[in-house]
DNA sequence: TACAAAAATACAAACGTTTGCATTAATTCA
DNA sequence: TGAATTAATGCAAACGTTTGTATTTTTGTA
């Protein structure tokens, strides 16, 4: 079923149907909608392969994530899809599994599809970005968000982590905590470091100076987070700020374990309210990313660049957080169930 | 950078290079060798729209599913791709957010992709299936998992419902409840109709009768479940298997928020092991559903349809589930924190 | 009616592969 | 050494569109 079997069911040429087709006013009103109803009732279905292989850029845009199946990513990915489908792209999925491997063998299969641009956000294990350096020269649009690389060329879509830190610091303060731990991430990542930052910038603000044994680095699961907190309890902790929620989480059992109670003994604050944090009791306090518009602005940003056949801008929009607080991190009050 | 451009660089034809890339035996091991190198040299992507076109079908698997963004979903996909990608397919993502018109859409953007094959999930919404009727007859394989259509020709991937629901109900008894109640869900889907017949078998294996008062329907939501909860205990329920995780949890901040205790007062068991199951407290009884395991297999019978060009089988794959059992159906034992 | 202008359609090449068939080069065997 | 066989390469068409240019048809105007 192609274009030109149309054709000659109706006796004219190819090359008015593609024009009736793809609506040009170079075809008359009559034929195109007789080309519009023959193709409707011959089931036609356009091949994309040889459109694209023809018009040298497919519909498609290209997306890596370190890991679908985590909140934040999914639903980055939800936002996306909404703005890029109707817009008339369609989305080719790759997981890098936080392995850099996986990331350039991902971005290769989308060279060879010949996509339009490509959104992605970095795998922890990425340090050599040479794959995502030649892009730009090649005309291939790239959006970076959430774990960006700063000298990239292309648009760069970010939370605002160091507000997000700041803001959940600062309140801690104000519940009354007094001696307040960070479990970090790897501090290599963008998002890590500047969470890192507004924690040390709201310490500081108050002339709380900061102490070694306070920050642990590289604690992003469940696990390392029940194993840091130990520690930095050690050390004195009354109030601990987990660069991720699932690092609270580890942590908030294990404190439990040790008969403490949260948030009268110790505060926990988290980062990325995953959708436990609510649930859990006590509820944990934690800062919102808003997921969805970071894929819409993403989306957008690459269909721009698309349009505008231009990969070399180098923009960044900063998305808002929103600090939730919850039962975590207000003293004096046990409203564990 | 095509096949020509490595061609005149080496003084060969097209021809010769597509055989060398796709290391024919046509060809010399030494110029095989000479034009891989090249190829690396030159920086050379094939262009799979040119390739596909010219084969007639494109390395890409179509995969259409409710939501992205659940916990259910977004590790079958996981499952698939850890399959299709080393196989040398990739993956195009569709999300019909429930909606009958959008797997519609999805489905034709696949069918102008020329996909080699689909899988999807049957959206709530869908009730008229001639959109995927259409299939077999065009050659397109198709595998259905989970939410399935049974008189749909493909290979079919789904949960064991019926004996998780057996499993689970069972287990309420043998804890000593006595009015078991049911929240099920939209019973024109496969998954929901057989969890409700594995409730039923389990009552009836007791000689326990049900009461039409103890089944409420279409309910799947965090909200639905507390609204239902509260209509069952009025008729007398001493627990609930709810057929899902959400309206579980919706249930059980209803029944705390009554001030009744569960497990002790009522007993609560879900489906799904959703992650914050086993977070919450007390603790969800859930039974376990392997994502994983059915990604890997839908992806496994897909590629077997494609590679035996057959669109036309007929199989039915039952993946086994597990009860994990929890806090929240051990009466006389209250481990809430 | 004739002629220019505009509108509609046709023609043909191109996109980058793949692949059956034809040709040339290399090898084997009598 | 030369014919027969095999291995290696070349040629050219095809996949289904799109699109610049050419041609035909229609329309408007003098």
């Amino acid at each position: 079923m192609t274009i030109s079997d149309i054709a000659k069911e109706l006796g004219i040429t190819p090359s008015t149907v593609s024009r009736a087709l793809s609506n040009s006013t170079r075809v008359n009103e009559k034929t195109r909608l007789k080309v519009q109803l023959v193709a409707q009732r011959m089931g036609y279905h356009p091949n994309v392969m040889a459109s694209s292989l023809r018009k040298g850029t497919s519909g498609t845009i290209g997306m890596i994530v370190p890991r679908i199946n985590r909140h934040f990513f999914s639903n980055v990915i939800c936002g996306v899809e909404r703005i890029v489908n109707p817009a008339g792209f369609n989305l080719l999925i790759y997981q890098s599994d936080e392995q850099h491997d996986k990331e350039v063998l991902g971005l290769q299969t989308f060279l060879k599809n010949r996509v339009a641009g490509i959104i992605i956000s970095l795998a922890s294990d990425t340090d050599d970005y040479s794959h995502l350096q030649q892009l730009s020269g090649m005309g291939v649009p790239l959006v970076q968000f959430d774990r960006v690389k700063d000298d990239l060329q292309g648009a760069k879509i970010v939370n605002d982590n160091f507000n997000g830190a700041y803001l959940g610091v600062k309140h801690l303060i104000k519940s009354g905590y007094k001696r307040i731990a960070h479990l970090a991430g790897a501090l290599h990542l963008n998002v890590y470091n500047e969470r890192l930052n507004g924690y040390l910038a709201a310490l500081k603000e108050i002339g709380m100076g900061y102490d070694d044994r306070m920050i642990v680095t590289n604690v992003i699961t469940r696990d390392a987070g029940a194993d840091a907190i130990t520690k930095v309890i050690d050390a004195g902790a009354d109030a601990v700020f987990c660069a991720g929620d699932y690092s609270a989480l580890g942590a908030m059992l294990e404190i439990k374990k040790r008969g403490l109670i949260i948030p009268d003994n110790i505060g926990v604050l988290g980062f990325a309210n995953e959708p436990f944090a609510e649930i859990m009791s006590p509820a944990l306090t934690s800062v919102e990313q808003n997921a969805f518009e970071i894929g819409n602005r993403a989306a957008q940003a690459i269909i721009q660049m698309i349009e505008k056949k231009d990969a070399t801008i180098n923009t960044e929009e900063v998305v808002p957080v929103r600090l939730i607080v919850r039962e975590s991190t207000i003293k004096n009050n046990c409203l564990t169930f």
